[in-house]
DNA sequence: CATTGTGAAGCGTTTCACAGCC
DNA sequence: GGCTGTGAAACGCTTCACAATG
């Protein structure tokens, strides 16, 4: 209630935020009342200090010589967060992976109820996926509206991705998760993160590659011995 | 031919590549063939500077006052992500996600072959998805050992992840992508990248609050209005 | 006296600005 | 003339180290 966190928190650290948040979660749940800086970098395999200059651009919220208050800390990192209520979201894209995604479940139990799920394809349109029916795509700005859905995702192919894009940041939407392998163009002020399965194969194998060209610099054979 | 390009790679380099070399694959098929570093930016979002000096570390491949030949540089980032020969892959986890992995196909496609799935659970073992066969978690090392996988996919729940990536990293895979939303303790030289939907979703949530905090102080009415 | 909160140093990344080159 | 390649400056993030403190 002291003091408001009125400071710009580093992208850095609200990436690192629902870590801590889910380690605080299962301390929680393990009945641990406090933790130290040092046990939350154990568990969340970072630096210490790391920790405490993360939690302290929430403000001052640990004790010294005791650490922190777990399910005070929780309740801080979700206020923090904008956890502390629900956030529609909308899918676009009815196909395997919107349909994942819609009857995953998992989505509303964290605080982000699916909204809505639209398509452009007609055949689609009237099924029903995790308990909600496919609409089709021209009510998208009806549903944005209705329930005031800030975080559309982008669940089509690579080619419909732009314009699913356009369709959400037209129909109202601030916040986009794209799933389709292709960059999308969007407004200032738009923010938009991606989840990319090729991607991050494609980041691990270089780091393969790298590995099998410094340990033993010899072509041809791909063989490897377990270290 | 001439230079070696036998300098590290910033890691924030790596993670741009894949990006470059879709675009660029996209610009071959359009049949392209030159692109300037300013173009390339255009299309991937980013400042024209970045991509000269990302492009840089893998070797003098752009032609003053030309750009750069996109078949050519299509290569090049190829050879260096290792991406001139398959990866394949080993899925730990047969449920909804580990199916859905294996069922993509565009993971073949893409130079990292499904070598395998495997499971826990008795109940899941001999059922085929995605055209393989799912194996008890117990064949792992045979699997890995007699395909050179190196890289494996955790497909399992929170719970089972970090015994997952223990079976994988005692396999002899050197490389692991994460999906459970938990954080995976490995030995070093191991890498891992994680795929963590709540996680982003929590970040753009963020933003969203933050907006909501930014733009009107007002708490309780939720409404905002398009720009 | 264990542990936080934080200046300051260190390090990696981004961006600028322009020399170098085709 | 146009565009690359790259030193150098600017920036942000990480880590150190320690004074502050319950």
């Amino acid at each position: 209630m002291a003091d408001r966190p009125r400071r710009r928190i580093p992208e850095a650290t609200v990436s690192r935020l629902p870590v801590y948040l889910r380690l605080l979660n299962e301390l929680a749940d393990a009945e641990t009342h406090h933790v130290s800086s040092e046990q939350l970098a154990e568990l969340g395999g970072v630096n210490a200090a790391k920790v405490r200059k993360d939690l302290s651009y929430l403000g001052t919220y640990g004790v010294r010589g005791v650490g922190y208050e777990v399910r005070y800390l929780v309740y801080q990192i979700e206020r923090e967060l904008g956890l502390n209520h629900d956030w529609p979201v909308v899918i676009v894209g009815a196909g395997n992976l919107g349909q994942a995604l819609s009857g995953y479940g998992g989505f509303g139990q964290k605080g982000f109820p699916v909204a809505g799920v639209v398509d452009v394809d007609p055949s689609k349109i009237g099924s029903v996926i995790g308990g909600v029916r496919v609409r089709h795509i021209d009510e998208l700005p009806q549903i944005v509206a209705s329930r005031s859905v800030a975080i559309g995702v982008v669940a089509v192919p690579a080619t419909g991705a732009q314009d699913a894009a356009d369709r959400l940041v037209k129909a109202g939407v601030t916040s986009i998760l794209n799933f389709a392998p292709a960059v999308i163009a969007v407004p200032r002020g738009i923010n938009v993160r991606k989840v990319d399965l090729a991607l991050e194969l494609q980041i691990l194998s270089y780091h393969e590659q790298s590995r099998s060209t410094t340990l033993r610099a010899v072509p041809g054979s791909g063989k490897s011995a377990s270290a």
